[in-house]
DNA sequence: TCAATCTCCAAACGTCTGGTTGGATTTGAT
DNA sequence: ATCAAATCCAACCAGACGTTTGGAGATTGA
């Protein structure tokens, strides 16, 4: 009858958040499935009966988290400005999410190949453009130095923080993303037509 | 005098040697004593005799592999090209012993607090002043700045490369080189008293 | 209602881990 | 030759790990 029958995508869901958490954490060898289970509230067996293993369960986390990344941020306007905006709106998005930062760097350093490569490499190409349509005179490869530059230094600042906290003493959210938004902008500005190019 | 006993030194660089490529390929929790024992050709037992754990040993692999990073790299001359070439030999050093920047992102998302954190600071510190005396019309803090942004830079490149794998396509060093340098030298200019830049 | 099906869970399994131990073997000094 | 220290080695330990299993309880269709 109408009453709702097991609510399996509910379970699914949670594991899944808890993965992203756990593996956030502490990385692919440093999550405990039982943890996942403990803060999911899920039992530990239901993680191989909907996603196979560890494995498949990082991958399934990483997918969800990464997949997404690039596309609530849209750039608005143009000229270096919109780039600068646009760095700033990234380095909050990093911030306030910071485990898409660190599985990402977690994924580079224990698993070397990227998840969902294609679909990443088409929102990335779709950014690309965006940069160039704000900022016409910028070379296709300028454009893609331009965002690995912004996307790196967010991920990096909140990611892997004793770096900062080595050179600057107590890091300082809003001085680093001046920093970050100024860097863009000049970026944003060193692009043929406005001033010499390097060769 | 002259001969000593038993090479116990050796033993305990080998140990280190290899502890340094074993967790800087996979982190602390990804790394097998095991596997240190093996490569070193030491026997498991002299890890615990030399060093106590694997908790030590990660932090003397670390100690040794991350306080001397700075020290090689003077810089020479002044101006922003002064900043540049010295961008330069950090991609060039990054490249070359990646697990100098592995491990310091490892010990980030891993460990949480930075290990040997005076005399890190302290080399930092330095770098900032030598900064500064290349550039009199940068503030401190846009000097710390500058020398973090070239440091993130450099190591995020030798030890998360699926970010530029999936922006660029194939990742290309002397491309990612030029970029950094180029970025590096932008920050060196931008600095209040220099209005205007002539490339 | 009955039986089939699905979700969940507790317990168990086999393996691997970091770490320890005791003794055999090597080495240089005396 | 003898001694002491350094090393190796094999076995062992207890705990943690990822994974599997057997069945209990809930749900559904007839």
């Amino acid at each position: 009858m109408g009453s709702m029958a097991w609510d399996t995508d509910a379970t699914r869901e949670k594991l899944l958040d808890a993965a992203i958490t756990e593996f956030s954490d502490r990385g692919f060898s440093g999550a405990r499935i039982h943890q996942i289970s403990r803060i999911s509230g899920c039992n530990r067996e239901r993680i191989y009966f909907y996603f196979g293993g560890k494995a498949e369960l990082f991958e399934a986390a990483l997918t969800r988290e990464l997949v997404t990344a690039l596309d609530d941020l849209p750039i608005v306007g143009s000229g270096p400005v919109a780039i600068a905006d646009f760095a700033g709106r990234y380095f909050d998005l990093s911030r306030s999410r910071p485990s898409l930062a660190r599985l990402t760097f977690w994924e580079g350093l224990e698993q070397g190949h990227p998840v969902g490569a294609e679909t990443r490499a088409l929102r990335a190409a779709n950014k690309v453009s965006e940069i160039r349509g704000a900022l016409p005179a910028l070379s296709e490869a300028a454009a893609e130095d331009l965002l690995l530059t912004i996307v790196t230094l967010c991920h990096a600042w909140v990611s892997s923080p004793n770096v900062p906290l080595v050179i600057t003493g107590t890091p300082d959210d809003e001085r680093r993303r001046a920093s970050i938004i100024r860097t863009s902008e000049l970026l944003a500005r060193d692009a043929p037509g406005m001033a010499s190019q390097p060769s």
